[in-house]
DNA sequence: AAATGGCCCAACCGCTGCAGC
DNA sequence: CGCTGCAGCGGTTGGGCCATT
């Protein structure tokens, strides 16, 4: 036993990241991708924990993260597969395109159980259920007080979709079909977190040491270049649906779990 | 206007499973 | 076949923010 800490713990920074660490983290997978967790930050020159780094990457700075509220259908789904599954986050994660197991987590405890508990869905008095809008202020205010160059998207939309990762890249990538997170958005809303997210980022950062990301960052080939892994195609997925107006949330929905019940993911399971 | 309480969520901790040797 | 190291997972916590008093 006495298995050896994940890392050496002295010298290294815990707590919130910051939006340096967020460019060099993002900046290094995107060359690099992350073959190897451990020694990422020592090479990427992050005093960070290979777990840490992993956990910020995977649960926010990810360009495939849909951020916002979750949609009554996302909960319902949740709800289902918890009932199956159980506290089995991660393949409930799964069947959740864009949504990452910590935020189930969060949103299982902290709204559906309790809802759950009390019986009614009702949720517990005013502040309960922070207005959308709200929540993606909080969002936008925690990414850009200790945080991501990679505003959480503030352009909630209505839907309370929205999406999150990589400032202008991803608000200018959103629409490309390789971006399985978002289902619904509005031009005009992104634009305008576009223009919020530069002011931050320009703000923060110098950007001649941490230059914008391009556009093209966020392509499918850079991507896949990052080590992501393989392609939606490439694991045998198609892309989701071309976003329209009339995509509805229910159709997108409806997309992934035929997607992942084709791929054999959900064989086992009587969801549908 | 200030104090307090509660909510939310990002991040950490510790354990497990798996692959390589 | 056991050991070791790594990635991944689930539980928990700390801190910020907002609503209420």
């Amino acid at each position: 036993m006495g298995r050896a800490p994940c890392c050496e713990k002295e010298g290294l920074r815990r707590g919130a990241w910051s939006a340096e660490e967020d460019q060099r983290l993002v900046a290094y997978v995107r060359q690099n991708g992350h073959p190897n967790w451990r020694a990422l930050p020592r090479q990427a020159g992050l005093l960070r924990c290979g777990k840490s780094c992993r956990l910020r990457w995977i649960n926010y700075l990810r360009p495939d993260i849909k951020r916002g509220n979750f949609t009554p259908d996302e909960e319902a789904l949740i709800v289902r597969l918890h009932r199956e599954l159980g506290n089995r986050w991660s393949a409930i994660a799964a069947q959740l395109p864009g949504r990452t197991d910590n935020e189930i987590k969060n949103v299982w405890h902290t709204h559906i159980k309790k809802r759950l508990e009390d019986g009614h869905g009702e949720e517990k008095k005013a502040r309960k259920g922070k207005p959308a809008a709200k929540k993606a202020a909080d969002a936008v205010g925690r990414s850009s007080e200790h945080g991501p160059f990679l505003t959480a998207s503030p352009g909630l939309s209505s839907s309370g979709v929205t999406f999150s990762a990589a400032a202008d890249s991803a608000a200018a990538v959103s629409s490309s079909a390789d971006n399985a997170a978002t289902t619904s958005h509005h031009p005009q809303q992104v634009g305008a977190s576009k223009a919020e997210s530069s002011t931050e980022l320009d703000s923060g950062l110098s950007s001649a040491e941490f230059p914008p990301l391009d556009d093209s960052f966020w392509s499918s080939a850079d991507v896949v270049d990052m080590g992501l892994g393989a392609t939606d195609e490439e694991l045998g997925l198609a892309c989701p649906p071309p976003l329209s107006s009339s995509s509805t949330r229910d159709e997108d929905m409806e997309f992934w779990l035929n997607m992942l019940l084709e791929a054999g993911d959900m064989r086992d399971l009587s969801v549908l």
